[in-house]
DNA sequence: ACCGATTTGAAACATTCGTTCCAAATCGGT
DNA sequence: ACCGATTTGGAACGAATGTTTCAAATCGGT
């Protein structure tokens, strides 16, 4: 029995000793090493180190390096992502929803002082074309995202903001692509001024 | 006295025993090998099996796996980076020239079985936050693309082919982070139609 | 044909890698 | 207070890492 059924079920047997760290707290912390340093360059010890726990209780709760990396891509995607997805979900301004997403990544972007990107763009580069199952993670939380764009430029195209010149998916792809651009600029240490530039174009290809 | 200088001067001195092998073009199986599988993933093996030498021979040549990572780089933007540099010198009309290079990424994504992208992204990506002098060959590489596109553009405004809502700077910017968009989109999988709908908004923005 | 210079091959280097092992510690249930 | 279950600490694992070493091989110049 692994470790994650075991917690998730009714303690009918014995009880053991307790864990002496929140699971999902560390998750945070495992997400913050690989999203900086990516997954080969983050070692064994460095994992060790940066979520203070022992070796034992790494491998005891994660299984190995490669699940724990998976689990904190789901983590990222859990929260990042989703927080994406509910912000296009829930502004009414179709334009409004577009533009406060780009801006927010340059926010992002400006507060990040050790120049991390987006997480899943990182891990598109790094592990994509090489791990399948990886991949199919990184496409599966882009099509979502996607799907939220195509969805709010649809409603922007009904309600005359955006231009009909292409269809929502073609735009969509557009701002995804955008996205992953302005991330890349942004890891690559690119200024402010750079990132404004990149986004303030691509919102005037939007405009009706 | 190391190896670049001594085949660089004239052989006053004794000579001795030829390499059996042509630095340039095993710089290219390096190029290869590392822009597929990124420098972390690529071990000193992966080299000595992939450029068919010894490892005395690399270790003699090329002094160690960094060392040899940056002449890849710059054997990379040699070829590639100058490739794109004179054909948009070349090519009078500036719309013409920024489409061709747009679709000739797509094309070459096309091509690319391996999705390997773009070595000079996939270097930013996973390398441009902790090496600053690799951080600083891609910015230099970036900066001279960047300006060339700044050039073009100019001249496509000034023909009345591009819009002038934003100066050439700025649209420089745009279309720089677009190419990287689509580097990560190829590299993450993307199909073809993707690619070119990425391309297709991008060019309606350019347009005056 | 010999000499000095350099490359080559193969083994060996120390270090780090990811992972496993096991005894000691600590928990809940009885 | 004891038991069974589980976590913890720390040492240890074999394999792989990047790199060095050194004798043998091979070159050009004299």
């Amino acid at each position: 029995m692994d470790v994650q059924t075991a917690n998730h079920k009714l303690q009918t047997t014995k009880m053991a000793r307790k864990k002496e760290f929140d699971e999902d707290q560390l998750l945070d912390k495992a997400v913050a090493l690989f999203w900086d340093k990516g997954y080969h360059a983050t070692s064994a010890q460095d994992l060790v180190d940066g979520l203070g726990i022992n070796r034992s209780s790494l491998y005891n709760t994660y299984t190995d390096k490669r699940t724990l990396f998976t689990k904190s891509l789901r983590q990222y995607q859990a929260k990042n992502t989703n927080a994406v997805l509910s912000m296009l979900k829930n502004i009414v301004d179709a334009r409004e929803a577009i533009s406060q997403i780009l801006h927010g990544v340059i926010k992002e972007s400006e507060e990040d002082t050790l120049a991390k990107g987006c997480f899943m763009v990182n891990t598109a580069v790094e592990l994509s074309s090489h791990d399948k199952e990886i991949g199919a993670l990184v496409t599966e939380n882009n099509q979502s995202v996607e799907d939220a764009f195509a969805r709010t430029i649809e409603k922007g195209q009904a309600h005359g903001q955006f231009t009909k010149a292409k269809d929502a998916r073609a735009l969509a792809h557009f701002v995804f692509s955008t996205i992953s651009g302005l991330r890349v600029s942004a890891r690559a240490g690119a200024d402010k001024q750079t990132l404004e530039d990149i986004v303030q174009v691509a919102l005037l290809v939007l405009n009706a």
